[in-house]
DNA sequence: CACTATTTGTCCGTATGTATG
DNA sequence: TCATACATACGGACAAATAGT
């Protein structure tokens, strides 16, 4: 009866736990999982909600429930929900042609405009000077799962055209036209879906996603280059190794 | 019009966006936010809906409303634009002790029992090892912006008591404890606020929160600490700079 | 002073979803 | 299974306050 002030259904709230616990190996095979009227009194609701919690288990196959014997976990849980796509040091292009994934970049928009203050500034060019931006979307087998805005010195990508946005990786345009990256900086954090990234990301409204801001510096320490992307959070998790030198500093960061 | 894979109401998944909107101040104050049919028309919803949504945002006293004029965000909350918090290659707390901030551990649960299998499998134990699992919350200034839930093996954390945990880094508590760092492994992905999340973290359900799973490996390359923690993506961003040798491999991952 | 357009505020009716007993 | 209550979401309509012409 605590009626938590979530605005997420509550028979939807008992089926994340009872999910969790199943996949979890909570419930041990073999033995029957509590009864709907066992649940219904432990998380303190009637016994419908229960049932539409346990009722959804079974539209996803993860348990079997027959009447007068009880429910039961299946036994071969061939739950490998990983994530697929995967960014790491060694380079996401080469991990998806190594394991055969066909990606495909869509260029939504190429223009050129006055760029919103926050990149103006980290670019370091007034907001009056005219950039070169670059809207696209890139799709996994079909699925978008990230959403790029880039912004370029116009003498890096003045003459860039939509059929190479399309075909080549914007690193390899940039050193084609004349730049040369010696560090990138990144930011990472977490945001939600608003109403655009929704669409071109084939999400709900409010979805999480991870934001990546890049900032390129060339050999001088210029910045030419300036990308936000945001990624679908279902679909792409970041990874980082680190190793004992390198984590020397970085291990104090622990919490 | 994506609106189908989502069991939290569609009008709280638009306060969300919003409320992030509002406290990112991406929309100025002095000038009126758009209007209940703007927005309606722009998350392709009805009236009702985002007129809900725009509601919480008053009781919340986020905004301020009347009629004729529109919606205004509140003048005096414009000191949350800049996000403290900041993870780095140089070290959180050296950061933060540079800057002269305040940051508080509180220990939340300190028990040792069986973890769930993804631990488990993670760091290659059998399920019914019991490892010692720690949940504790860290605060800066009085306010929380991370929770975290750490797995150690019982010969390394077996000793920990509550007032070590919440005086002493855990990197510190763990090579006090014999343990060598060798490497970490990370993972950053971002997620939304469940109850007992928004409960700790001082959120509302649905926040915007990124995860970290990190795995830390001694000299013999055995795992003996696995983390997950919750940051508040208001308040945390993981900054990663790459010098151009360091780059050269990952940069393939520009989209 | 109208007059108009905009925007919030309030109401109707309808349909579906959620949760209780 | 049923009856009931409440929440969600839609479309439409109109009143009231505001700002600009």
């Amino acid at each position: 009866m605590a009626e938590a002030p979530s605005p997420t259904p509550l028979y939807h709230r008992i089926y994340s736990v009872l999910r969790e616990r199943v996949v979890n190996g909570y419930y041990p095979p073999g033995v029957p999982m509590p009864s709907e009227a066992e649940l219904a009194e432990s998380f303190a609701v009637s016994r419908i909600t229960t049932r539409k919690a346990m009722e959804m288990l079974r539209s996803e196959a993860l348990v079997i429930r027959s009447r007068g014997r009880g429910t039961f976990v299946k036994e071969k849980l061939n739950t490998s929900i990983s994530r697929p796509v995967v960014s790491d040091v060694t380079g996401l292009l080469n991990y998806l042609n190594a394991i055969g994934r066909s990606t495909r970049l869509k260029v939504i928009s190429l223009d050129r405009g006055e760029a919103p203050p926050r990149i103006c500034a980290q670019m370091q060019v007034s907001p009056q000077v005219e950039l070169v931006r670059a809207v696209r979307v890139r799709e996994l087998d079909g699925a978008p799962y990230s959403l790029s805005t880039s912004y370029l010195l116009p003498e890096i990508g003045g003459a860039f055209r939509k059929q190479d946005l399309a075909s080549t990786a914007m690193i390899d345009l940039v050193q084609k036209a004349g730049a040369s990256v010696e560090q990138v900086e990144q930011v990472l954090t977490a945001t939600l879906a608003d109403e655009t990234a929704a669409l071109h990301l084939s999400v709900p409204v409010g979805a999480p996603l991870m934001r990546v801001n890049r900032l390129f510096f060339n050999a001088g320490m210029v910045p030419f280059y300036a990308a936000e992307i945001l990624y679908r959070a279902d679909l792409y998790e970041y990874r980082l190794t680190l190793k004992r030198d390198a984590s020397k500093e970085f291990l104090l960061d622990q919490s």
